[in-house]
DNA sequence: AGGAAAACCTGCGTGC
DNA sequence: TGCACGCAGGTTTTCC
């Protein structure tokens, strides 16, 4: 489920529970995620508590005294806490079992997701070594996006989801936040005006600020189970909505297709 | 070195 | 009903 909005929404809808929380043991069911999940990692996570839970990017974080779990939903991961009653369902692959009964379960149908064990000694892993600003953040601005995008030829939709460029921009919402600044997708990056690296850059800001707070809405759900949430509520004016009209002019969406991704936008609005 | 495509998986909807 | 096909919210790896 996870672009930037949802997984800090899943963060949020968890980070009371597991924040201060000792885990009382680890149960394996997969280990074949997108990499595979450490044997050791019950042994490793046993008895110890959570500092702090964070995102970086797409992945979540949790910080133990002696080194941090990345977590990561890939396509279709989820994490919810759960009580020991709820029966284990397919594609359940691992639990997280807290010290007050209550079980942090990792579900990934697709196994694109990743659980992975960085020891404090060894410093920041390697897959968040890389990665852009948080688009959230003051340091993705008009000024270091137009930096950016002056070296690149190709188009501003793949552009804007290069996790080097800026983190946390899917599919979703990269045709959401072109919408929004008016841009086509197929402009070339380094063409853009100034005013419109300023519009994209709001664009980009707002869209998943919208998004998360769409997600907040429904946060409860992941606590208590079924359901799963925010993601759907969000209404959009361009992703998925081929042939219907544009909200803002009436004109059919396009859809094409840019680095085997679908893409999706208005002729008429964006230019 | 930059950019495009393949690769990793399962599930679901569509069309024959 | 069954089956083949294409597509899905990601990102690393491989191949020009």
């Amino acid at each position: 489920m996870p672009e930037l909005p949802e997984v800090e929404t899943t963060r949020r809808g968890i980070a009371d529970i597991v924040t201060g929380a000792r885990i009382e043991d680890v149960v394996i069911r997969n280990r074949s995620l997108r990499w595979p999940v450490p044997e050791a990692l019950p042994e490793l996570l046993r008895g110890q508590r959570v500092q702090k839970l964070e995102r970086r990017a797409k992945y979540l974080l949790f910080t133990f005294e002696h080194g941090t779990l990345i977590v990561h939903l890939g396509m279709s991961g989820s994490l919810r806490v759960v009580t020991a009653a709820r029966p284990v369902e397919k594609h359940d692959h691992i639990d997280l079992l807290l010290e007050d009964g209550r079980i942090l379960r990792y579900k990934d149908p697709r196994r694109f997701g990743c659980m992975l064990w960085q020891p404090a000694a060894a410093g920041p892993h390697k897959l968040l070594a890389e990665l852009g600003p948080e688009p959230l953040s003051d340091a993705f601005d008009a000024g270091y996006l137009s930096e950016q995008l002056s070296r690149r030829g190709s188009a501003v939709k793949l552009a804007i989801m290069d996790q080097h460029v800026v983190v946390g921009v899917g599919n979703i919402y990269a045709s959401e936040a072109l919408f929004r600044s008016a841009i086509h997708p197929e402009r070339a990056a380094n063409s853009l005006k100034k005013r419109e690296i300023v519009a994209l850059v709001v664009a980009i800001k707002a869209t998943l600020a919208d998004a998360i707070a769409a997600g907040g809405t429904t946060l409860r759900d992941y606590v208590d189970s079924t359901g799963n949430p925010g993601y759907f509520l969000l209404q959009t004016y361009a992703y998925g909505r081929t042939d219907e009209a544009c909200r803002q002019c009436g004109t059919p969406i396009s859809e094409i297709r840019q680095g085997q991704r679908a893409t999706f936008f208005c002729r008429q609005c964006q230019k």
